[in-house]
DNA sequence: TCTGGGGTCCTAGGACCC
DNA sequence: TCTGGGGTCCTAGGACCC
């Protein structure tokens, strides 16, 4: 059996740890420069606010009814999320953070009558040791166990815990939920089943594998699979990332050759320090910038750049050269740029990295001053010591109108504890 | 005026090989 | 008129997830 947690309301719970006195008022998270609803509370919910919605959209509705706004606040979010984390981590063998606010996880070894009590118990811990409320589904398979935990979550009767075991559960819960809702049916699956007349998880569970395998292929046909209860979709322990992107909308757009570099600079360097922690190297880089998509009376323009090193690298001195090398060959001079970023891609073991003959730079020595560098971010925190090239200007470009104060800076010491 | 950020997997089609 | 067959690898783009 599997069970998935899924924490309420995430980014909402997360600043609420801190604001107790959010408790039962209406509270909402924005994306970047305080752009789109992307987390809200309950109360929000209620009051109609939709998921994605911008912020400009429900302005009269915010004042009016006394909605709180905050910026968001990742640092803060992923200190909880750990805790979150490393406490279920406790309670299984098999164990597999899916997103910052949900993981898998294996119960087997509980007996069969006990699972729900024992998940029970999680939940009561994890609020009272962390103040996150969450919510846990347990089914067969991965998809059945994100069915139940929803209707965990819905419904308060069940106190955080739902669980499909029995034939009849399975057949009572998946025939009044939406098709749309399951895990894995997008918006374009939702419409070709909604054509083919099907409207509940059920509907499709009941037609054949050829009709599924027919219709959404192979990914359609796993979820066929999961929803009759077979366990299809395995746990995936700690996979190293693939790829590593950094990128940012601006508040206002940027034309500026030098404050652009600046951005690519500080992307790079965000990213090269996740390759890093992951004790890997990346051997291509893919540096973009773009003017706003949803300007009309401007005329569009895409730059882009894929770079392939000679050597891989996790180095953020040699990746920012790189990177502002290919932005400048293909910098427009007048353009509004309004979004950039930077994507670090063929990501593979440092311990895999190939030398090349005849490369010139002294990789040894590179290697010990970034180490010395990451060391005294570790111990003095972010940006304590960075390149030239991230700070030529230090001009404001992004908008937080409301973010909370950085709690876990206070908190580090006591969280470090918990991430070493 | 204002519209997020970071990932994974699958598939089709082209290039290339014998 | 007529012009093989089968395989691998790579890439871009689409769909999906949170």
């Amino acid at each position: 059996m599997y069970a998935l947690a899924d924490c309420n309301n995430f980014f909402v719970s997360c600043e609420r740890v801190f604001r107790p006195d959010l408790e039962g008022r209406p509270v909402v998270v924005l994306s970047g420069n305080d752009g789109c609803v992307v987390s809200r509370s309950n109360e929000a919910k209620a009051l109609g606010i939709k998921m994605g919605v911008p912020l400009y959209q429900i302005k009269s509705l915010v004042e009016a009814k006394g909605v709180v706004c905050f910026s968001s606040n990742f640092s803060l979010y992923g200190d909880l999320s750990d805790r979150v984390m490393s406490i279920i981590r406790r309670h299984t063998s098999r164990f597999e953070q899916y997103s910052i606010d949900e993981c898998f996880f294996n119960i087997d070894h509980i007996p069969a009558d006990r699972q729900k009590a024992y998940c029970e118990a999680l939940v009561r811990d994890i609020r009272r040791g962390v103040g996150i409320p969450i919510s846990i589904g347990i089914a067969s398979s991965k998809t059945l166990a994100k069915v139940a935990s929803k209707y965990a979550k819905k419904y308060p009767g069940y106190h955080g815990v739902c669980e499909i075991r029995t034939e009849e559960q399975r057949l009572k819960a998946l025939s009044s939920f939406e098709i749309g809702d399951v895990w894995g049916i997008g918006r374009k699956a939702k419409a070709k089943l909604t054509a083919a007349g099907i409207t509940t998880a059920l509907q499709f569970a009941e037609r054949s594998a050829t009709f599924a395998r027919g219709l959404l292929r192979k990914p359609g046909l796993l979820t066929w699979q999961e929803l009759r209860g077979q366990d299809v979709i395995d746990i995936t322990e700690l996979p190293m990332k693939q790829s590593i992107t950094t990128s940012r909308t601006f508040a206002t757009a940027i034309t500026d050759q030098s404050l652009l570099e600046e951005q690519l600079a500080n992307f790079c360097a965000h990213c090269a320090r996740q390759l890093r922690t992951q004790h890997s190297a990346a051997q291509q880089l893919y540096v973009y910038a773009h003017t706003s998509s949803f300007r009309t009376d401007i005329a569009q323009h895409y730059l882009s750049e894929l770079v392939t090193l000679p050597v891989a690298t996790s180095n953020t001195q040699e990746l920012i050269s790189y990177a502002l090398a290919a932005f400048r060959r293909a910098y427009r001079p007048g353009a509004l740029y309004k979004k950039a970023g930077v994507v670090l891609l063929k990501i593979i073991p440092e311990t895999a990295v190939v030398p090349d003959l005849f490369d010139p730079t002294d990789r040894n020595k590179a290697d010990r001053l970034q180490r010395v560098l990451d060391h005294i971010d570790d111990r003095h925190g972010k940006r304590a010591i960075i390149l030239g090239s991230q700070m030529r200007s230090d001009a404001p470009v992004y908008k937080t109108e409301h973010k909370s104060p950085l709690y876990t800076t206070d908190m580090r010491d006591i969280l470090t504890v918990k991430a070493k």
